[in-house]
DNA sequence: GTCTATAATTAGATAGAC
DNA sequence: GTCTATCTAATTATAGAC
């Protein structure tokens, strides 16, 4: 079945190309990653990622996507074991959900910080396609958090990048991390004790906001 | 006197580089900004980088190391103001200062974040040169904080990247900020609400770090 | 101290063989 | 579907006039 074979090597080595992508456009960001090192690190020649992906920006858009979509599947996984549950502590099993999703895979917000720092068509595709909808869920998670109380839209903001920032930071800047205190922050115990500090921060900082 | 206006000249142009290098490298990162990009924000040709720096990488240097004075000289001149004062007091007033001095230079945890996602030659002069010495400084304070009690690394490197991830990033990411929220956050009411948000999560979570 | 002109390198994208 | 070879444009750095 050449068909099948030939189909099936493509998707893989589309695969590898993402990966590589994600990797590097997270590390040096959208400009500072060249296709040359993509292709060096997902083992195809150059042309290989023209022929997969129209052009630098679609690779990108395709890596991001890539990712959005793991995150997505990872809560709707997460969200389905907790039927039943009432919303205090499903909102607390999120937020610790979300620390352990950006140690994991802590390109995501490394890509969304490289972005963020300027205005451009690639931040707007990112926020309108990918972020708000996250932004609203997270919003809903605080609310809920606070026991149904709707947050006002400045203290939904600054609760927000207090989560997000306090959660992903020591992620994003992992190689830091290690230089400057020595702690690797990607060994287990100390995700789940940075995800336990964060949890009881929020939950401090949500009851005590209300303007 | 042809001298000292052609040196004052000299140095106003060397000035007008850094300023446009900062913003160019904290928005873009190291390899997306462009010395010819540079130059047009500094109103020079490109080829005056080259006389007033030797090469990309040492114009990046000397951007950062100004950068970094201008924090330093903030923070002593903060210090000056404070003899005296209690020591918990002087530790909250620091991290206040600490959250707007991030507001007004949202470049330096941009630039930071830049180089700390991978590792590298920049990263490791960055972290020897300046950010231990305020990682130092960040611990001393968070140890006043706790009532002189001395902090295990492995509690300092949370409670400091708590600190700094939700202090700066809304400032970092603000674009997408603007666009996601609607919300401006160099708005001083919100950078003062934010401060105060800062300073009570930091303030819990190190009295209540303690392993 | 700053300019124009340009060298040398590297970038992303394409042509065409297999 | 993947390769080698190559094109065009953009990059950093330098030479030399003023």
């Amino acid at each position: 079945m050449p068909t099948i074979a030939t189909r099936r090597d493509g998707v893989e080595t589309r695969q590898a190309i993402i990966d590589a992508a994600l990797d590097l456009f997270a590390a040096r960001g959208f400009e500072g990653a060249s296709t040359r090192q993509i292709a060096q690190q997902a083992a195809v020649t150059q042309p290989a990622l023209s022929y997969h992906f129209d052009g630098k920006e679609e690779l990108w858009r395709a890596a991001v996507g890539a990712l959005f979509d793991r995150l997505g599947e990872s809560i709707a996984r997460r969200l389905k074991g907790l039927a039943g549950v009432d919303d205090r502590t499903v909102a607390t099993l999120m937020v610790r959900h979300f620390v352990e999703f950006s140690a994991v895979n802590p390109q995501l917000h490394r890509i969304i910080m490289q972005e963020s720092t300027q205005p451009g068509p690639r931040l707007d595709w990112l926020v309108t396609t990918y972020v708000r909808p996250l932004y609203a869920s997270a919003v809903e998670i605080l609310e809920r958090l606070r026991g149904g109380a709707p947050l006002p839209a400045t203290s939904a903001a600054h609760l927000y990048y207090l989560l997000t920032g306090a959660g992903a930071t020591v992620f994003v800047m992992a190689p830091e991390c290690e230089r400057l205190t020595g702690v690797d922050p990607f060994e287990p115990t100390f995700i789940t004790a940075h995800a336990d500090l964060v949890v009881e921060m929020i939950v401090a900082s949500v009851t005590q906001e209300q303007p």
